[in-house]
DNA sequence: CGAGTTCTGGTTGACATGACCATAACCTGC
DNA sequence: GCAGGTTATGGTCATGTCAACCAGAACTCG
């Protein structure tokens, strides 16, 4: 009786015995891929289960809608609950998941979200020590770690959406820290996109786009390797349509180009 | 007692009495925004509605998914359903939707497909003749057609996904039929961003890629105004990454470049 | 102080893109 | 058939974009 669209009277493909007037109950779940830089590689917050089914394996953070608020309200609750940030950078819907038998109890439909945190060290402290961990990507991604579900498909998506959200709104600076040098945000975008990019050309692209990035009039102090101070900048406003960086086409593009 | 993490031991801000073992249940529907193109403009199918709420409104077509189906399966046969076609040029998901109230009986979860498709005739003609109709994309933007539930916002989403999805992945050849000449795919673009491109450039930016458009050696006959007729062409593969065809920067941009 | 490292600006050549013009091939109306 | 309008298609050219590379500046470490 609810939503059913009255207009089709041929109804076939109904199975027999299907009433349209009782809707199938499902339970909705909110699902948070938390992603953040840490020692120049890209980690996924996790958390380790501790029932059945899939106890004691690794999944994403996440939990149930509950009827009196949106779903971003929800992942926002589930962030803050997880890891104690109350407002990420970006905190963004990309998917739904709902193949039968994806949860073997029951019938759940899952909305994933993507969060990219800068604070690494609140991260982990803010949790419940006992099973948050940031795990490299690299690892989920190349099967290393296993995670319960579907999570994994689930993280390769939010990577995938990540990479396209890096390109479209400059979200670069939701992953380093309040200031950064240009070094730090280079690094994001070569790992999330896996390429390497020149130095000269990335502080170029970056600084000619106004209001991108801000400079503090001030210097980081160089690692221990030694080097020039680089300077020290703070994010501006992000982009609506087309960040300053664009990923470079695919290295067979790049030979047939030449 | 459902996908409940246990990892979390202060589960605070969850309200008194609320018992994490028992699950709220949603309904879960799929919608699918259908696009079209037709007499140059950019169509959207719509149904009206029998029933209470919202009862002789406009609303996009949509259903209950079944639990033994995935979300892809349902937004197929809802698709099939309503249209008769079997298989569209493009399915993909690109929302959920879950504000609490945004039907006014119950819980309900909504996930949000695009659909294109090419052959206008058959939609309307397969359709229940009653209450499906083709309705242009501007009287839903511009509100001199109101929609059901939140079902305006989906429309709006759908549109701007849709202008993603026509400059990364080159959906612009499921808006056509199997044979096309270029004036037709230019005019997907042109009514799918609201922009004007140069035929010219057109022709030599969708030529030179190679395997996107591929030549029948047929021409069109040419329209009653007469004119050259133009080459015929039929759809090669999709492209994964960049169609031939970029979305020009927006006005201000170009001022500036100048 | 010298060597190594990092940052930062400059140059250059290849490529992409947009604007515009010219021509070809068709129509309609006379 | 011919004039004039219309569409398609190819050409040119100026401009902007971008990657690759080089060089100097500024720092640390030994």
């Amino acid at each position: 009786m609810v939503r059913v669209m009255k207009t089709k009277t041929r109804d076939s493909g109904v199975p027999v015995g299907y009433d349209p007037s009782q809707f199938p109950a499902f339970a909705v779940t909110v699902d948070v891929v938390i992603l953040t830089m840490s020692e120049g590689l890209l980690h996924v917050v996790l958390v380790c289960r501790g029932e059945a089914p899939f106890e004691g394996m690794w999944a994403i953070p996440g939990g149930f809608k509950r009827p009196a608020e949106t779903l971003d309200e929800a992942a926002k609750r589930e962030l803050a609950e997880e890891t104690g940030v109350d407002a990420a950078s970006l905190l963004s819907q990309f998917g739904a998941y709902g193949d039968p038998g994806r949860d073997p109890r029951m019938n759940v439909v899952t909305i994933a979200y993507l969060a990219v945190l800068r604070d690494v060290g609140a991260v982990v402290g803010g949790s419940d020590a006992a099973a948050a961990a940031l795990i490299p990507v690299s690892d989920v991604l190349n099967g290393k770690i296993d995670l319960a579900f579907d999570h994994v498909r689930i993280v390769r998506d939010a990577l995938e959406r990540a990479r396209v959200e890096l390109e479209v709104t400059g979200v670069a600076t939701a992953f380093v820290g309040a200031t950064f040098t240009l070094a730090e945000l280079r690094a994001v975008y070569e790992a999330v996109w896996g390429v390497q990019l020149d130095a000269a050309n990335f502080r170029r692209s970056v600084v000619a786009e106004d209001g991108w990035v801000i400079s503090t009039g001030r210097r980081a102090r160089p690692g221990s390797a030694g080097g020039k101070p680089a300077e020290l900048f703070r994010a501006g406003r992000m982009w609506r349509y087309g960040g300053p960086i664009r990923c470079p086409p695919s290295t067979e593009k790049r030979k047939r180009n030449r």
